[in-house]
DNA sequence: GTATCCAAGGTTTTT
DNA sequence: CCTTGGATAC
């Protein structure tokens, strides 16, 4: 029997209040996400089965997460729970339904790079100058468009004409490549829901209970794909937070979360107030920088953990003290707090400040993960043997063809690709179906038609054994690794020898994790496994999560929270980020200090007792030295919350000086928090 | 068709 | 700084 006392009054109303449209509107750390697994238990405990619920999270991290939660309360019954993320939810979906959707069934996600190669193709070939109008941006706004479901007006001109001109051959192109990108698998499910009366009514009576958390992320696309979903019961409930709306810049739409009765009519609205995570100090630091903010919804929080520390601000001097001093810190304060090293967290603004603090933290031999930024998927050799895998598995992915039907070197040169691409351009034929039957392609030698055919009997073999029901992936793809012989293709353009080991290496761990992946989802093909790469980028890294040391981007930490967090780079240029913060180039999302601010908003609230800001004076960027000062966030935050005075003084780091700092604090905070709960 | 050299540009944030 | 890809020579 799932106990609901370990909530707040306004927690039951809206775990209780099941049916109809609900709204919690909250603060930071107010226990939010708390509801939803409550709400989830308590359903199934009403008799509700755990299939007909649906809850979506922002990141699969989450998800995860959030199905971890669920089974605490409720045990195992709350496995077959649906708890994924909308794009997530969006590919099971077209996997069903993908007849209709106009796609055959081992369909390919576009990662980024594709698509954009897509656009430049396009662009070229209906006489776009690549140098005038900047594809990137172009893709970017045609990704806008497509996440708010509206369509470029043609008659305008120059940039929107331009993408109202590429969007309908861009989708074309796609369908051709019997591919979607991540916003067709919002928006491709929208439009069947919409537009096929037998699919809206089946989907609609499919999940008859939904959530959602951090609703403050999600985009129009979604909230039709909601209401689309909610259409026959209105049972919808969506928890999120206005000031923590830090996704803007991808089409997330903060009226989703303002305007919620208005799109669910009868709609009840919950706030939460106490929040639970952290000490005052911290809240009132969080409180008082979003008070800058207009146009918010005003929200009161208070929390009974006491005052708790002092929060510090260090500015070193340049980039690798400040890293050095985080590390240090981090190891005087897990002695000094017999602090566990998973209650420590380092968030950054940009991925590319990882790279420093990696380096001191591995110095002080502490362990550590870095959630998200993982180049390796996109790593050259990485990308090569994913494209095998792309087009083994969708022989229609002319991209993935393209780019390894001569690498390595096989005598298949441009022109032939050319001639190919004509024809098939010309019947209108799959490129894949030339290579299968190059006799059709006119002015080819003899010797390229049997190259041509012994690439296609090649693939074709691997295609054949892939698709047994016994298929041991890792090793089918180490025969593959082999049969190419990308040994030799590196080797030959790669002298430094331990360049080349790192490259086997990362292609011998795509064949393990495919290897793996399978052991763990025997029912799974190829196809499922390649959509998940482009889905969940940082499978590997969550697996061994243990007591490590945390280092993320601000935007990865939401939802998260940790006893002590470093917010560091604190410095103009990273927060605001200079590309929010000068005008320059004002068209991909309007000059927006406002979200800059909520970034600081949620990586603020991520501490529990112990926040640190950093900075530095100077940073390195591609060699070149660059004088740095304060973030105007930093005097957006009271004085008087700070040791010191906020003037970047590196606090001391002994023993004796942490004593004196924090003893006060400390006591009050153990007599308040007692034993932690599960959420 | 393939190998090699050099210039340019890259760093926002993520599904 | 380092990587990438495009131009050029073989
Ligand atoms: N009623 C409660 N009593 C005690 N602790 C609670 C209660 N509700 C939530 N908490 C705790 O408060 C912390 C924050 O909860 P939760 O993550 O649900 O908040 P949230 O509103 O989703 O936060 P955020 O907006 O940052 O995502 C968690 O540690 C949770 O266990």
């Amino acid at each position: 029997m799932v106990s609901f006392d370990h909530l707040n009054e306004q927690q039951r109303a809206a775990v209780f209040a099941t049916d109809g449209p609900v709204l919690v509107l909250a603060g930071a750390g107010s226990g939010k996400t708390r509801v939803i697994t409550y709400r989830i238990a308590y359903l199934i405990s009403q008799g509700v089965s755990p299939n007909d619920i649906l809850a979506l999270s922002f990141t699969n991290k989450a998800a995860k997460e959030m199905r971890e939660r669920v089974v605490e309360l409720i045990g195992s019954a709350a496995k077959t729970t649906h708890l994924s993320t909308f794009h997530a939810l969006g590919l099971r979906f077209l996997r069903e339904e993908y007849k209709s959707a106009g796609l055959s069934e081992k369909f390919t996600i576009l990662d980024e790079g594709d698509q954009l190669a897509a656009v430049v193709d396009l662009m070229r070939d209906i006489g776009y100058d690549t140098d005038e109008f900047d594809p990137k941006l172009i893709h970017g706004l045609l990704s806008h468009y497509k996440s708010r479901l509206e369509r470029p007006d043609a008659r305008r001109g120059g940039l929107e004409g331009a993408v109202a001109q590429i969007a309908p051959l861009y989708g074309r192109r796609l369908r051709a490549l019997n591919a979607v990108d991540f916003d067709d698998l919002i928006a491709l499910p929208v439009w069947l829901l919409e537009t096929d009366e037998e699919i809206g009514y089946r989907w609609s009576g499919r999940f008859k209970y939904m959530m959602v958390d951090e609703y403050q992320d999600t985009n129009l696309a979604q909230l039709r794909l909601l209401k689309a979903l909610a259409k026959r019961h209105q049972n919808v409930c969506a928890v999120g937070d206005d000031d923590q709306s830090i996704y803007g810049w991808r089409g997330a739409e903060a009226g989703n979360i303002l305007r919620f009765d208005a799109h669910f009519k009868g709609a009840q609205t919950i706030a939460l107030t106490q929040n639970y995570r952290s000490t005052n100090r911290i809240l009132r630091a969080a409180n008082k920088l979003i008070l800058n903010n207009s146009e918010r919804h005003e929200k009161s929080l208070w929390s009974e953990l006491g005052e708790g520390e002092s929060l510090r601000y260090m500015e070193a001097k340049d980039g690798d003290e400040e890293a050095k001093w985080i590390a240090t810190d981090i190891l005087s304060a897990k002695r000094h707090y017999q602090a566990d090293w998973n209650e420590f967290s380092i968030l950054y603004r940009t991925n590319a400040q990882a790279r420093v603090l990696e380096d001191a933290i591995r110095n002080q031999d502490i362990p550590y993960k870095i959630i998200g930024g993982t180049r390796f998927y996109d790593r050259k050799e990485v990308r090569d043997l994913v494209a095998y895998l792309r087009f083994i598995n969708n022989p229609w992915d002319e991209v993935a063809l393209r780019r390894i039907i001569n690498f390595p070197s096989r005598g298949i040169g441009d022109l032939t690709i050319q001639r190919i691409a004509d024809e098939s351009r010309k019947r209108d034929v799959p490129f894949f179906r030339l290579i299968e039957k190059p006799s059709d392609v006119p002015n080819l030698k003899n010797s390229t038609r049997e190259l041509l055919l012994g690439f296609h009997g090649l693939m074709k073999g691997f295609r054949d054994r892939f698709k047994q029901l016994d298929a041991d992936f890792g090793t089918i793809c180490r025969d593959l690794i082999e049969t190419i012989d990308f040994r030799n293709a590196f080797g030959r353009t790669e002298k430094n020898v331990r360049r080349l080991m790192i490259r086997l290496d990362n292609l011998d761990e795509v064949a393990s994790a495919l290897g793996s992946y399978r052991e763990q989802n025997p029912e799974s093909g190829l196809e499922d496994y390649l959509s998940m790469l482009s889905l969940d980028r940082n499978k590997d890294e969550e697996e061994e999560s243990d007591d490590v040391v945390s280092l993320m981007t601000l935007h990865s930490s939401k939802g998260l929270e940790f006893n002590h967090v470093y917010l560091v780079g604190f410095e103009e240029g990273f927060v605001p980020h200079i590309r929010q913060a000068d005008t320059s180039s004002g068209t991909t999302a309007p000059v927006d200090i406002t979200e800059e601010r909520r970034l600081i908003y949620v990586g603020l609230t991520r501490a529990r007792r112990r926040l640190t800001l950093t900075g530095s004076k100077t940073r390195l960027k591609y060699g070149r030295i660059l004088n740095r000062k304060p973030s105007r966030f930093l005097h957006e935050i009271p004085k008087e919350l700070f040791d010191g005075d906020r003037s970047g003084k590196m606090p001391e780091l002994t023993g004796a000086a942490l004593e004196k700092r924090a003893q006060n604090a400390f006591d009050e905070m153990f007599k308040i928090v007692g034993g932690d709960e599960i959420v």
